[in-house]
DNA sequence: TGGCGATTTTGATTTTTGTCAACTAATCTC
DNA sequence: GAGATTAGTTGACAAAAATCAAAATCGCCA
């Protein structure tokens, strides 16, 4: 049913996830927020730490302005994060799935400055920050890998400013479903066949397009040939032709 | 000459200088890179390891790909930082300005992920990273602040995120112009005069818009008496109207 | 299972921004 | 300091995306 699969540390988009169990039992971080290279004893530090934690479909993982006191690994599940302005504009910042870790935004302040909803029914491990500080004094592998993480945020972050700021609408598109098709892979599910667990509407807030647009991409695509799409189905038939939507158009 | 300044640590870009000291006769990190609430001795641990240098106009502090050592906290001077993509596309990621710390993005792979290229003569503090994070082992307020400066940029990053996904040209122009005017002001300087250090290009490559768009925006916002262009020098004449330029705008 | 609200698609039109071009102003170099 | 180069402004036009509108489809829940 779930296949154990061997995922690149390197290009991993979060925790540096080795491998998944398939034991599911319980929730312990050494299934799911394992670190690369800590022995037993340290993972039982963090394990023994964090708590387990179910949100359906719809609801809050956590809202923006709430008091900050814990990290929250995905452990199962899909979920975005959205920003909002006081001024009533928001904006979707991410989409996250297992192995990701969310809350980082909040050490700054103390406070959440993003809601997180669960798209689908998800489960996450909830750390408490001050302990995961506190540990990683003890275990400078550990402290080491949560700066990486905290870093891999920031070019993730560059990454999507350089795709608002410079790409049309539908190399958007092509950038957002190679993303989705190279995380469900590394998951070990098919990088050529994913449902979305998100809107249209979603799916534009993140790419700064209007929901119309982002639908009149699909249909593109699938014109072409290069996608099939059926409502939230998407079968990607012809990868490489997706990819030259990216780097096709020549950009001064 | 150099005014002292209290600085509001909450709101201060990233990091939590609480003053400047007017004598500016030695790079330490004392004067520039002091985080709040460490002791002499705690201070004398970060001195040691850092090294002050020197970046003319125009020249580069690190390259895209160059190999990751030290992180750099900017104690005077104007920079750019610039994301690189195999296609050639490319985009401004953040001025940055006194007080700033940049490679942050370089942690997460050991590798720089940007361009970061003197806009004026600069002066910066290097800090070799694998100092500051056996340092920060055994001065927890040290880590704690680290954390929350790394925290900061990823906030940041969904700010600019959110402009550039669903702000109208001008309206990412007052952004860029009120965020430019609070970070002087923080420095001691005027909120309300300055002088640009960026070209019409590289605002617009930042903001996700072409030069003539920056132009004409910029003109309009002089017709409108909001604020006086006068090439690089930027007066705002009304503060007020150029907020409402942002909250304007009813969002959906 | 049937109906209703939410989501998606598609078309027509408008708005916004980009592109190209010409010109002016500033800055750099020798 | 003169000429060359770079930067900035403005206009006319084209392209991209937003907006408005209508119809089709999906999925939830009674």
């Amino acid at each position: 049913m779930f296949k154990p699969v061997l995922i690149e540390p390197s290009i991993y988009c979060q925790l540096d996830i080795v491998q998944f169990k398939s034991s599911c039992a319980a929730c312990s971080l050494r299934e799911l927020c394992l670190p690369v290279g800590l022995n037993e004893d340290e993972v039982k530090k963090l394990d023994i730490v964090s708590q387990k934690r179910k949100i359906t479909r719809g609801g809050y993982l956590h809202h923006a302005g709430a008091k900050f006191q814990s990290l929250y690994a995905i452990r199962s599940g899909f979920l975005k994060t959205c920003v909002l302005e006081q001024d009533g504009r928001h904006q979707v910042t991410g989409f996250h799935m297992t192995g990701e870790l969310l809350g980082l935004d909040a050490i700054s302040t103390d406070v959440h400055t993003c809601d997180a909803i669960a798209l689908e029914d998800s489960e996450v491990c909830e750390i408490p920050f001050a302990k995961l500080e506190e540990i990683s004094r003890t275990i400078p592998s550990l402290m080491r890998h949560f700066h990486k993480i905290m870093s891999r945020e920031i070019v993730r972050d560059h990454g999507v400013m350089l795709l608002l700021g410079s790409m049309k609408a539908e190399e958007r598109l092509a950038s957002f479903l190679l993303n989705l098709s190279r995380r469900f892979h590394l998951r070990g599910y098919s990088e050529y066949n994913f449902n979305l667990r998100m809107t249209r509407e979603e799916i534009g807030s993140y790419l700064g397009l209007k929901l119309e647009t982002v639908s009149r991409a699909f249909s593109k695509f699938q014109d072409e040939e290069i996608i099939t799409v059926d409502n939230k189905h998407i079968q990607i038939k012809d990868i490489a032709r997706l990819r030259m939507k990216l780097s096709n158009s020549d950009v001064s």
